[in-house]
DNA sequence: AATTAGGTTTAACCTAACGTTAACAAAAGA
DNA sequence: TCTTTTGTTAACGTTAGGTTAAACCTAATT
């Protein structure tokens, strides 16, 4: 699975500064589009999906509070952070009215904008990344849920997997039709790779037919000296 | 439903300092636990569940960082903020790196301090909500009240709970169907992971199962060395 | 101060689950 | 054929969990 670049709108209307600030976020793989004023900004905030927003709080025609309260009405959860010219006091308290989550007094630190906006970003994550399920497998006529440690056949009562069983049978699941080294389930189940560890995993191959064995069109093949192949026959 | 105040942990050594603060926030309804130094401010943050802490990075013994270490290894959610002496780049950069969710140079604004606790509340809320704030399940044929500790089968005559009881039975329900790890009832529930809260917790685990009996659908079964699961059959 | 009741922890004993190792058989490769 | 690798089953030791009962603690009551 391949690690989407987040998306950063910058609204800065210098125009030095404004390039400055997008070259330095793109050197560090984030992928910015930069608007010129507030109502530019608007319109390519309605254009596409933005992952935090950093919003100059001083711009001609429509400043970053105005800005930001539209964003507010259009998307209530994305990441706001403002860039204020000094520290107003009265400008931080009107920025956090309008929902922004940080801000920056210019001239700021590069360093500790990266790290802002990477705490942001991260915060942001967790409450996404929680139910992405990558431990759960169809093999042939068998659900392998890898996280309740369980193996179904056709829906029916599940078999409850020890959890090198577990790990074992996810690892060649996730190398189904392909060879599962030997020497990977080693180091990464067994942490070990020696005779006695490699013979271990031999007993628990031979566990895992006898559970796979109601569906005769999946198998276990051994490829002599290398490892083994889950192998899911589609006649 | 009536609002409960949020809770705040202030670390702050300078007593007078720390004094104002914690007099500040109560005034605007805050719950405050104020922590004389590091040490004090684990052992307090070990025996009760917070909304935020607040950590001066100076403190003698244990500085703010390593507290804040300490503290993510217990909970990861939990917001902190940092108070820095002055605008030193590195203390701030080094508080993003330990989990820090914002930073405030002193002297700062009371004001400000304000405004960005209700910032990072609001952002905890959105995720929390679902959550944290359910007090009434369905177990199958039975009603959980885990508010007022009853549970009732078929509407009949409600037993009662006792304070663990009702809250490992929540804790279950909570993750109805799904892991309930044996961990996460031992820090939230025992505030402590050794044999003994162990083995406690498996006392209790018998006790539910007792109670549960009459609806034959619902079942605590146990995933060897992971935890438990609280399942509903609906065959 | 002594008693009681409710709640929780600790102890004890037992069973189930897991993983490793040994032993022997079969297959593959040289 | 001879050696190495793999297949399989069974036995064993260890640890986790299930359950009951007694011990312990604390707060309310007498």
């Amino acid at each position: 699975m391949e690690e989407q670049n987040k998306k950063i709108l910058l609204v800065e209307d210098d125009p030095n500064f404004g390039t400055v600030l997008k070259d330095y976020l793109m050197m560090n793989d984030y992928d910015v589009v930069h608007a010129k004023n507030g109502m530019e900004g608007f319109e390519k905030f309605k254009k596409d999906d933005y992952d935090l927003c950093i919003l100059d709080v001083m711009m001609p025609y429509k400043d970053g509070f105005t800005l930001a309260k539209e964003i507010r009405e259009k998307n209530e959860d994305v990441p706001i952070v403002f860039l204020t010219a000094k520290a107003m006091k009265e400008d931080v308290l009107k920025g956090y009215k309008v929902g922004a989550d940080d801000y920056l007094n210019k001239p700021f630190d590069s360093e500790v904008l990266l790290m802002k906006i990477k705490a942001i970003m991260q915060r942001k994550a967790k409450d996404t990344v929680a139910d992405s399920k990558q431990f759960e497998f169809k093999i042939g006529r068998f659900d392998l849920n890898s996280k309740l440690r369980f193996l179904k056949f056709d829906g029916g009562d599940p078999s409850k997997l020890s959890p090198k069983e577990n790990e074992l049978l996810r690892l060649l699941a996730l190398h189904e039709n392909d060879l599962m080294p030997r020497e990977l389930a080693l180091t990464k189940i067994w942490r070990d790779d020696n005779y006695f560890t490699s013979r271990s995993m031999d007993v628990y191959i031979a566990k895992l037919r006898k559970y796979l064995k109601p569906d005769p069109k999946v198998e276990i093949l051994n490829i002599h000296g290398e490892g083994f192949r889950l192998v899911i026959n589609n006649d």
